[in-house]
Order: C-alpha cells, then sequence, then structure tokens
DNA sequence: ACCACGCTCTCCATCGTTGTAACGTGCGGC
DNA sequence: GCCGCACGTTACAACGATGGAGAGCGTGGT
C-alpha cells in the first residue's frame, strides 16, 4: 500500500497558493485563470494551468461556497428511493442537474408531515443553493411553510398557487385520457382505483376528477362504487385492495389505477384469482415505471414526461438560484403525458 | 446615493456573531455551546440556546467545512439509481449514514469504466469526507487507481485485496446455498444464469463458482451447456436470454438466476411460452429486491444482507474519516446471506 | 495570605477562496 | 509630452466558523 505524503493526503492541501508560487503568479492570478477572467495574458494562462495540472490541484470547494454563497449543490427531497418513481425521477434530476455542474443531495422524507418540514429548516438545506421539494404528506394548507429563503421549486400536486415555481403533470387530462382509452376498447365498469377519500387535490384527487369527467364526457354515468381507495400507493396496498374487491363480488371490467405500484400489485391478485388480462380486465396504470414493460402482460400506462418534469424543475431552480430579480411570480408548469399502450389493455370488447 | 451592503440590508443570514452579540458572549462560546465543549455554565448555555432558538440561527456549513476539514457529507457511488437493487442499497446506506449526521451524495457512473475513475478524481470529491465506492466496470487490474487520499470503502466484487477497506457479501457460498436449495427440491438440469465469460471474480464469476461447488459437493455433474451467459444483469437481458435458451430446444427444469431482475425477465418468456413456475421450472433470483415478494409467483431469492452491507460500510468509513492511525491494514468483511424460499420454487419433482 | 489550579470565557489567527480597489505599464490621441 | 484608457496583475479584506493560547476569577491547599 502506497504511504501518501501529508500533501497527497491533503494534510497540507495543495492550494491556490501552492499553485502561485509554483507559476511565479500572486493567488488571484490562479483564482483569475480558474473562473475564466477574461484579461489575462495567454502566456500565464498556459504556465498558470501546466502547474495545476502538474500538482493536481484541485480548488477546495467549502472554501469557494462560503466566500461565493453558492455551493453547486442542490437537494431534491423525496418520499422514498424504494419507490420505482421517486428512484427514476432522481436518476432525471441527477441528470439534469450534472448538465450544469450540480450535484445533487437527496433527502428521504418517508412521506412523513413532520420530516418534509423538518428537512427544510434543518441546517443541511444550508449546504445546498437551491431544493427540489417533492412531498406527500404536507398539504395546501402548508403552502406558507415552503417559504423559505433558499430557492425551492416545488414537484408533485399537494399544493399550488404556492409561493414556490411548481412543475408538476397534467393529472387531470392524464386520467382523463387513461379513461377514455378503457372506454374506447368498449368497458363501461370500470374502476377508478388508487381514490383518497375527500382528497380534492393531490393526485388521488385530480385522477379521479379527470376519470370522472372522461365519463361525463362520453354521457354516461359512472357508478360510484367503482370507486376504490387506495390509502398509500405501494404494490402490496394495491394488491389488498384488489382482493377487497374480488371478495366484495364487485363487478368490473377495466381498471383505471392511479399508478403503476398498486396496478400491478392488482393485477397479480386478479391473476391468481383467475381473471384473464385484458381478456376480463383491461389495466391502465399511471407513471410508466420500467417494469410495466416488462410485467406479464405488459402493462399500459401514462407517461407522465419525468424527463421533461426533472429538466424543467432544475431549470426553473438555476433560474432561481442565479437570477437577480426576487420578484418573478411563482410559476406553474405543467408538463405534457402520453397514453402508452401495452398488452394490458389490447382486446377490445363488444 | 450611498449603497447599502447587504448585511445592512439585514439580507444576510444570521451568523454565530449575530448570535453572540444578542446573547452578550463572544463568537467563539456560541460555538462551544454548538459543539458541545463542556465547560460552560448551564446559564450561559441555556441563553446561547434560546437565542439560538430564537434567531433561527443555523450554522454555516461551508465555513464549517473549510475551518474544520470536514463537511459532514459522503459519497456513495453506483452504476445506476434505476436499477432497483442500487436504490435500496442507497436507501439503505442513506439511513446509516443519517444515523451518524451524515448526508449522502450520490453519483451514478452508468458502469462506465471512464466515468467511474473521473468521478473518483473530480473536485466533487474534495466536497465529501470519504467515498463508498461500488463499481462495476473496473476490475482487479484497477485496484492501485482507487487508492487516493480520501477516505474510501469498496462495495461489490470487482476488487480484492484492494488498498481500501472492502464490504461484501458471500458470494460463493451463497450461490452455492441457493443451488444447493434447487438440488434439494429435486431438480438436476439447472441453468446457471448470468455468467460471464471467462469472469473470475466479480459477482457473476463468484456465483457460478458456488454454483459449481455445489453440484461437486452433492457428487454430481454439471452439463455446461446448462450456463448461460446474460451480460448485463437488467430484466430485458434476463428475458432475451432466456428466449435464446427456448429457442434452442435446451432442456432444464430449475434456473438459478445471478440477479432477481434477469430472473424475473427470464420468467416472463418462461410463462409466456406456457412453462408453469414452479411445476415445470423452479426458479431462483439473487438480491432480494422488493419486487419479488409481489411477481407472479413470488421469487424465491438470496437476501445479500443489503442493510448490514450498508451500516457496515459506512461504520469502516467513518471510522477512517476519524481514525487518526492510517496504518490500520485494509480490511475484507463479508457479510452473512439468506435464502428465501418463496413459491417459485416450492414443488418438489421426483 | 499566597499560590496553583480548574473552570469559563475571550481574543486572535486561520481555513482557501473570491470581490474590490488599485497598481504599473504600454499605447493611442491630442 | 501629457492624459486617459485598457490590460494584466497584485494587495487586501472579507466569507463564517473553529483551534489554541491565555485572561480573569473563584476555590482549596498550605
Amino acid at each position: 500500500m502506497r504511504v501518501w505524503t501529508e500533501r497527497e493526503r491533503g494534510v497540507v492541501a495543495t492550494t491556490m497558493r501552492t499553485v502561485a508560487l509554483a507559476a511565479g503568479v500572486s493567488i488571484k492570478t490562479v483564482s483569475n485563470v480558474i473562473n475564466d477572467y477574461p484579461h489575462i495574458r495567454e502566456d500565464t494562462r498556459q504556465r498558470v494551468l501546466e502547474v495545476i495540472e502538474e500538482l493536481g490541484y484541485q480548488p477546495n470547494l467549502s472554501a469557494r461556497g462560503l466566500r461565493s454563497g453558492r455551493t453547486g449543490a442542490i437537494s431534491l427531497v423525496i418520499p422514498d428511493l424504494r419507490n420505482v418513481y421517486f428512484a427514476e425521477l432522481a436518476d432525471s434530476v441527477m441528470t439534469a442537474a450534472a448538465k450544469r455542474g450540480l450535484v445533487v443531495m437527496i433527502e428521504q422524507s418517508g412521506g412523513d408531515r413532520e420530516r418534509e418540514l423538518e428537512i427544510l429548516r434543518g441546517p443541511r438545506m444550508r449546504m445546498v443553493d437551491g431544493i427540489l421539494y417533492s412531498v406527500l404528506a404536507l398539504g395546501q394548507e402548508d403552502a406558507d411553510l415552503v417559504d423559505v429563503p433558499t430557492p425551492v421549486v416545488l414537484l408533485g400536486e399537494r399544493i399550488f398557487g404556492g409561493p414556490t415555481d411548481h412543475v408538476t403533470m397534467k393529472n387531470v387530462e392524464a386520467a382523463r385520457a387513461a379513461t377514455e382509452h378503457m372506454l374506447g376498447t368498449g368497458r363501461r365498469r370500470i374502476l377508478a382505483f388508487g381514490a383518497h377519500e375527500d382528497e380534492v387535490i393531490g393526485s388521488a384527487g385530480l385522477r379521479l376528477r379527470g376519470f370522472r369527467q372522461a365519463f361525463e364526457g362520453a354521457g354516461l354515468r359512472h357508478d360510484d362504487a367503482l370507486v376504490v381507495n387506495v390509502g398509500n400507493w405501494h404494490r402490496g396496498d394495491g394488491a389488498e385492495a384488489m382482493r377487497g374487491v374480488l371478495a366484495s363480488g364487485l363487478e368490473f371490467d377495466a381498471v383505471v389505477a392511479f399508478n403503476d405500484a398498486i396496478a400491478l400489485g392488482a393485477m397479480r391478485v386478479m391473476q391468481e384469482a383467475g381473471l384473464r388480462i385484458p381478456d376480463d380486465v383491461a389495466v391502465i396504470g399511471f407513471d410508466n415505471i420500467e417494469e410495466t414493460r416488462y410485467s406479464l402482460p405488459t402493462l399500459s400506462t401514462i407517461d407522465p414526461g419525468r424527463e421533461e418534469i426533472a429538466e424543467t424543475a432544475v431549470r426553473l431552480l438555476m433560474e432561481r438560484i442565479t437570477g437577480t430579480d426576487e420578484r418573478i411570480a411563482p410559476r406553474e408548469i405543467e408538463v405534457d403525458f402520453r397514453v402508452i399502450q401495452r398488452e394490458s389493455s389490447t382486446v377490445t370488447v363488444s
């Protein structure tokens, strides 16, 4: 095992001072070279760059952060990485951030209200230039609490018209389109699967609204008995809820599930019970997680435009971070979706 | 016209200075309170804490990082968050880190060799006290390149006996146990699914070795035709490889897949082809990702002790970060596994 | 009464970087 | 020949926190 010198170990860091000394210039000139300050003679620049290369100098980001007030890191607050949708979102956010030279710190809230607030106010948020905030437990009534000094861009559909920029998908329209797709295959007894009782906004509320609009738009009435509550949106919850539906003897020929995880959970239970998909029951989900392309049968779903959401959110956040005018009004951006038809909704009934 | 400084306008965040002024003590005393320096009178401590609370003071982590040389952040380098195993690993690492007051910055390498090296040497690594390094593309021959000044703990099975601490699962033993489980259900024509040609170490090489040991231990010969290469270990690759196997007409009655994703991909293809699982073919995977509990049928698998790996890795890293004696020899730690039997391997054949 | 010691707290320097002001120099314009 | 300007560079002072030295003061031993 190689033994490091103190300098290499960082005990005595290679600093701008070292570089400046070796290149025979002042510290500030080194700084100027690194920050592409325009008025530097070409040979000076070259000399400095050579020395930097040679010594393997790398700027100390803590010092830079302290001095400039910017750290080059943003925070992504999500409920849970094990939830595939959020893992994929995190991936997209990191890609979008990397393009702009930003690094991402992920914080998991567990969908817990206290934790969501605590994270926002914790000292960690001081380490970060801006926050992408995707919450599950906060709601419209908490809008004011999100008004912190650090720039925040809100994701998801828990709070509208708040004090910050907000990026979301077109929930109502997408749910309507999914439902119309099912109606288009001739199904009429369609489960609205994943509702949250009395929720008006929030993903569940908005998607249920879109669902109902599809029926109204087609001049049909929807039987309220077919609205199925699913508390959390994990796979197991979907499975459990579907067991309840089957046990109740409720008749249905299609499922519009409000996310993919519960759709997959429900599909498994239906298949165990001998129902054929899509012949007996057609299914469509929401989110277009990777697994939907490989499930048996493959799952029709709504592609919420995850990459565009991430890209837009990071862009807005950057604008707030670098922007000088604080008084640009909060922006609400709705990203386009697509209906993706797969095996689970191919068969048309008469 | 007078130009106001930010401080005068009160735009600037509250610092220790503000707190010190308000509490009528020196800045250093505030610092001492925050850092639990023992010799402080109780009433002084209380007064300072009250002012901190009142002003909502939060320490500036850049400044602390600069002065103390520690940032309180560690980096987790993984190939891809969309890979569920790594998302779950990241979750476990973040939990283990949070316990110790550390934040985690995740870097995705995409399993690309250049990127893996670049990340290790980039200036971002200077923002971080230590690195958890889970690589796919580097190999034994790169061991020396991992010898950087920042403490590193290596995860995975690409490099052994390197210059850093290393936490891994018992690949050989686990694969052997999985295979013995299959042999125990009476299967004999068992696919070794997920091999990488000519790989000796690396997950694939080690697991294949354990697979073969099981046959040898039982005094059986394994037909080399049943060793199936799967290049990447994504679900789609498993599906594709299984299509090839089915097309070739190869006969088999069980699959030991070297990770869950390819097991699930293969299962889907077999089911499409009308094979019943576990009646016609028993399947076991590796990793115990959440989905294995919900697939149809549920998938038997090896639980690699993800949480323990994460916990151990973070602990070792902390020891290196805070440790004074640098010359503690690199440690290799192998975490225990469990065989988890589920529906995909329940039926015993005669 | 004196000294030594421990507790509590302050002062000062310092971490590595960047913003600001200002310096010298060479050049063109008048 | 002087002025003004652009250029290239430097000196100095921050940014907000912490480590170390040591000051003031009360206590106990002698």
